[in-house]
DNA sequence: TGAATGACTCGAT
DNA sequence: GATCGAGCCATTC
């Protein structure tokens, strides 16, 4: 056990991330105060694997909108199916209409 | 303590 | 417009 670290912080805007909407890294980063420390966010997604409650981490994804973690899902189709389950359209590993469905933790209480 | 890693991002060519 | 390289920051060995 240890102090809460950059993971956590992580894991909690994560899961604020609600269903049928997708963030970035940079913008996770951009709010815990480290802009430039995206690769942290996804560093962190990598723990978050054996973090409970599960870290909704499919909906997260790169600033193009790419799964580009889809392949440490175990399988490459969890990300992509899960993301489709909520309503994401997703062709060739990419989220259509991600300027669209893209949230920003920073603008929780945003509408639509 | 120092060096290496990483599911990213931006800038330059 | 697409491709390549460097930077950046926190954690781990």
């Amino acid at each position: 056990m240890s102090e809460p670290t950059f993971y956590e912080k992580v894991y909690e805007v994560v899961r604020l991330v609600p269903p049928g909407r997708v963030t970035s890294y940079g913008a996770i980063a951009k709010y815990l105060g480290a802009a430039r420390s995206s690769r942290l966010v996804g560093w962190a997604m990598n723990v978050s694997h054996g973090v409970v409650p599960a870290v909704p981490a499919h909906r997260v994804v790169n600033r193009q909108g790419l799964l580009s973690g889809k392949a440490h899902f175990g399988d490459v189709n969890a990300m992509e199916v899960k993301l489709t389950a909520e309503g994401i359209e997703v062709v060739n590993d990419q989220i259509q209409h991600f300027d669209r469905i893209f949230w920003d933790p920073e603008k929780d209480l945003t509408i639509t």
